[in-house]
DNA sequence: CATGAATGAGGGTTCATTCAT
DNA sequence: GATGAATGAACCCTCATTCAT
C-alpha cells in the first residue's frame, strides 16, 4: 500500500529526441543548482527545471517521477565517479606501490574527481532537504568507507575493520567541511589542496601507529 | 525592485509581556529544529512556530517580520556564545598562558559552548535554505578566523595574517564535517572526539613550522 | 507511516464569521452537485467549491482537508436524518402500532426523509469517485439494515436474523433504483411513490410467510 | 460554441490490422473497467488503455476521438444484446405464448444477457462520469421501456401507454438496484435471484389489476 | 495587543490530445 | 499507419502574510 517513492527514471528514452530531453534536463538541473552558488535556497522546483531546460514540465515527468529524482539522476552521477576512482585502484597494479605513494596518488585522483566545487557543494546542500538524496549519500559514504578500509588493512593496519571505517567515515565527512571552505573561501588559491590532502594523510595515518 | 528583507525584530519587546511571547517563540523554534533530528529538510512554517509556542500566527508576526528572521535570532545566539568565548580569551590572563595550553583549553571550551549539539547541526541544516542565515554564517566565520587569527599570530606565527586567517577558517569549515560524522555515525562513540582534537591541532600547528 | 486520510473537518470554526464560511461552503458544495442535474461528471473541484461559495481555495483547506471530506460533510448530513428517522421508531410508542402500519408510516418518513432528490441521487453518482464514501454509504447500508431487520424480528419474522438483514440490504439498494427513475423521468408524478412502496412492502412482507 | 464532441469512431476500420486494433482497444478497456471491480471510480486514461492493448497512444486515435468514445463503444454493444434479445420477442412465435411464461422467459434471457455482471457494474458506473453515456443509457432505457410496454399491451393491460412505459422505466431503474446489491453484497447466494425475479414480476402485474 | 480567518501565489503532478519522425 | 515525445491546462494542496474583529 505504501507505494514506495521511485527514484528510478520513468521511462527508458528511446528515440534519438527523447535523449537529448533527459539530457537537456539534467543540464539544467546542474545549472540551477549551480546557480544558487552554494548560498542558495537549496529547492529546485520542476517548473523551474523545465523552464530552464526548455522543456514542458509535462516532458519532465515523462521521464522522472518528481524532482528528487532529477536530481538524484545527478547527484549519482558524481557519485559514481568516486567509485569508478577506487575501482580503478582496487588492482594488483596500484596495490603493489608502496603505502604512501598509493594513498598520495589516491586522496589527489578522489579530491579532484568532479571539477566543479560548486555542484559538489550545491548537491551536498540540497541533499538536506530531500530524504532519498539523504540515504543515498549515507549509503555512498558506507561503501566508500568500507573500501578505503580495506586498502587500510591491506597495508598493514592492525585495527579492527569496524574501527578503521569510522576512521575513513571520519575523513570523509571531515572533507565535506574541506569542499565548503574552498566554495565560500577560496575558489582557486592551490594551498587548500595540499593542506586537505596534508589533513586526510595524518588522520588516515594515525591507524598506523 | 529587490526590496531588502527585514531581519531584525519587528519592535523590541520592552514589556514583560512581549519579551515572554519572544521568549517562547525562540523556545518553540528551537524544539521544533531540534525535532528533526539533525536530520530533516527542516523548513519550519509559522503556523508550526506560533502553535508550538502556544501563540497566535498574527502575534508572531508582531514581533518578527518573517520566519527568516526567528530562526536568525536563534542562530545569532548561539554564534553570540562564541563571540563571548573569544572575549574571554582576549585577556591578558589567558594569552599569557603557554600556547599549547591555552589553544587546548580555547579549543575545548568552544567545542562545548553550545551544548546542545543537535540544534547547531540543524542550525548547519537549515541556514542552506535561508540566504540570510548563510550570509551570517559565513560574516561569523570570517569575524572568528581573524580573531583566532590574532591569537596565532599573538603566540609567534610568522605566517601573513591573510594566510592565518585562511587556515583557520579551513578549520572551521572542516569541523563542520566533524559534527555531521558525530550526528549521522556516531553520537556516542568517545573515539570522535580525539580525533577531531588531533586533526584541529595539527593543522593549527602548521603555522608555527 | 501511511497516514490515514482524514475526512473530518479540520478546524472546529470559532468565530462567527468562519462558521458562516464552513455553511457557506456546504451550500456551494450541494449547490454544485445538484446542478450537475443526477447528469453530471460527478467530481467537483475545489476551486469549483471555493468559487462559487465566494472564498478563496485557502480558506477552504482551513476547515476541510480536501474535496472528499466536504462531500462528505453534505452526505453525512442527508444520511443522518435517516438515523434519526429510526431513532424516532425505535420506541414503545411506534413498536406498539400494528406491523402493517409501522412499516407502511415508516417506509413513507424514510422515502421523504430528504425532499431534495436531485441532491440525494448527485450523492449516489459522486460516491463511485470517492472510496471513503463508498465506504460510509456500506457502512450506513449495513447499519440501517441490522436496524429495521430487527423492527422485522420484533414483528415476528422467523427468518434468521442474517437473511434480514440482507432483505433489509437488497430493499435498501433496490430504492437507489427508484431514486434514479425519480431523478431521471419524474420528479413530480405521485404514482411513484406509491409503487416505491407498495414494493417495499412488497419484498419486506416475504419474511413472514 | 459548444463543439459537439464526436463520439463515433473516427475512421470505419476495413482492413483486416485496424479492426484487429480496434478489437484489443475494446478489450482492453472491457478488462480495464473490470479491474475497478466494481467498486472503483473508474476513470479511464487513454495511456492506460494503449498500454493495456499493446498499442501506442497515438493509434488509438486513429480509432477513436477521445476515451469517451471508446468506452461509448464498449458501452453500446452491451446495449445492443438487450435490443437483440427484444428483437427476438417480437415475433409470432414468442407473442403467441401465455403471458406468464412470456414474460418469465424474457426477463430471464434479459437477466443473463450479459453474463459478465462485472463489465455491467462498471458501465454503470463510469457512465456517471461521461455525459454521453449517460445520454445513452437514458435514451436505451427509454427504448426499452417502449418495447417492453408495448408486450405488456398485448398481453391486455388496460394501463394508457405512457403509463405502462414509466412503470417498466421504474421496473428497469430498479433493477440497477439489484446489480449493486449483488456487486457489493452477495456475488454468489442464489437467494438475490428469486428475489429480483418476483419482485420484478410483482411491480408489472400490477398492470392487469 | 491578540486572535485566527482569509487570501492567493506557487509548487507538485496528471493526462487528454497533438504532431514530428 | 504506427509510434511515442511533447505540450500545457487543470487539479490538488501549502503556507507566508495581511487584516478585520
Amino acid at each position: 500500500m505504501l507505494e514506495e517513492k521511485r527514484l528510478s527514471a520513468r521511462k527508458k528514452p528511446k528515440q534519438q529526441r527523447s535523449r537529448q530531453t533527459v539530457e537537456r534536463i539534467l543540464d539544467a538541473t546542474r545549472e540551477l543548482l549551480k546557480s544558487t552558488d552554494g548560498a542558495g535556497s537549496a529547492r529546485l522546483t520542476t517548473h523551474q527545471i523545465a523552464r530552464t531546460a526548455g522543456i514542458s514540465v509535462g516532458s519532465l515527468y515523462q521521464y522522472f517521477p518528481n524532482t528528487e529524482a532529477v536530481v538524484f539522476e545527478v547527484y549519482r552521477e558524481i557519485l559514481d565517479k568516486v567509485q569508478t576512482i577506487l575501482d580503478e585502484f582496487d588492482s594488483m597494479e596500484y596495490l603493489a606501490l608502496p603505502r604512501d605513494e598509493f594513498f598520495e596518488i589516491l586522496n589527489r585522483k578522489l579530491t579532484e574527481a568532479e571539477p566543479d566545487t560548486e555542484i559538489v557543494l550545491a548537491m551536498l546542500n540540497v541533499s538536506k532537504t530531500y530524504p532519498m538524496l539523504q540515504e543515498e549519500e549515507r549509503r555512498h559514504a558506507e561503501r566508500t568507507a568500507k573500501r578505503i578500509a580495506a586498502f587500510l588493512r591491506h597495508y598493514g593496519s592492525t585495527w579492527p575493520m569496524k574501527k578503521l571505517e569510522r576512521l575513513v567515515l571520519y575523513v570523509f565527512y571531515m572533507d565535506h567541511g574541506a569542499w565548503m571552505y574552498r566554495a565560500h573561501v577560496d575558489p582557486e588559491r592551490k594551498e587548500i589542496l595540499d593542506w586537505e590532502v596534508a589533513t586526510v594523510n595524518f588522520v588516515m595515518m594515525q591507524c598506523f601507529d
